[in-house]
DNA sequence: CCGATGATGACAGCATGCTGACATCATCAA
DNA sequence: TTGATGATGTCAGCATGCTGTCATCATCGG
């Protein structure tokens, strides 16, 4: 918490009024979850931006890829709300992801041996292409975002980030 | 990335199609990082869910308890775009969630001495009201959230979101 | 003092997520 | 076989973010 403190602290040159803050009575467990959920906010407000203009020459968005990743960890395809699932997602908010690339001939609905009415989601030549042409851009980003972090703190964090999801996703 | 294709995989009891995945190629660096993005993903979705269940009896949602945290820490107000500044937000955003907040008669727009336009958001009582129920359920939420996470734990990851947020905003 | 630059307010449009509701199809147990 | 239960498709509405645009106000250097 003492970094939002901070971070409220140095808006003072912008609304030099504001002043000290109290935080009595927090316990530094508590400061750091806080600050942490704050963080997690932040982050992942900009790895959608980021992820968007990562993109946007390949006709994806941030929604796109990932959908188009987990589509191309499958070999013989996902329904929809098993996508959702997967991203842990409404079938909603995949079902429009998924039409628009279908109509942007990124993917593919194919017949569903195992189920009349939910078809399969596949990856079209272009969705392929897009996918490649994903990684060619994702991978080199991934690399340069963690080459001066220990791989036991990614370890960590990621363990931490599955320990809470675990835990809210009940 | 293992437990991405653990999660396709596991989707299998609903698509059973669904095979084995490819990641030939994916350095483990890599593989983590990727895997950390979608995880941050997933635990936005379930921390806003989550905000919003536990403070929809006191007239809040997750984007308000973000503002009335920022104003709340304030001793004088902060302006609009100061409190966006602060979240990371553009202030169009913060804009929209105070003016409603105004409505609601939970903050108050009070004259900037250093700033004719740009006024000051201020807690009303009703405001700081509902503060202090938000820290009533909001920091038993957090202790039970991270009792049996270590301190050590928390700060590894926090730091690591800090840095990504750093390198993320410029 | 004045003009350039930046910050702010206000409005519009869009993308992405959620929930609710309802009909229909699949599946399984009685 | 049939009825109950769950999964899916589909449509609607809403919340929350973003960007773009333009007018206006503040601030500061010339």
């Amino acid at each position: 918490m003492d970094a939002l403190v901070a971070r409220v602290g140095a808006v003072r040159a912008v609304a030099p009024s504001a002043g000290a803050a109290s935080t009595v009575g927090h316990s530094p467990k508590r400061m750091l979850f806080l600050d942490l959920v704050l963080s997690v906010f932040r982050l992942n407000g900009l790895l959608v931006a980021e992820g968007d203009a990562m993109t946007e020459d390949l006709g994806l968005t941030s929604a796109r890829w990932k959908v188009i990743g987990v589509v191309a960890l499958s070999t013989a395809g996902l329904t929809v709300p098993g996508i959702a699932r997967v991203l842990g997602q409404s079938r909603q908010a995949v079902q429009r992801i998924t039409d628009v690339m279908a109509q942007d001939g990124l993917i593919a609905y194919e017949p569903n041996p195992k189920h009349k009415r939910s078809v399969l989601v596949l990856l079209t030549d272009e969705g392929k292409s897009a996918y490649h042409a994903l990684r060619e851009v994702q991978d080199p980003w991934a690399i340069r975002n963690t080459e001066d972090i220990p791989i036991e703190e990614l370890e960590t964090s990621l363990r931490l980030v599955r320990r809470l999801i675990q835990r809210l996703d009940k």
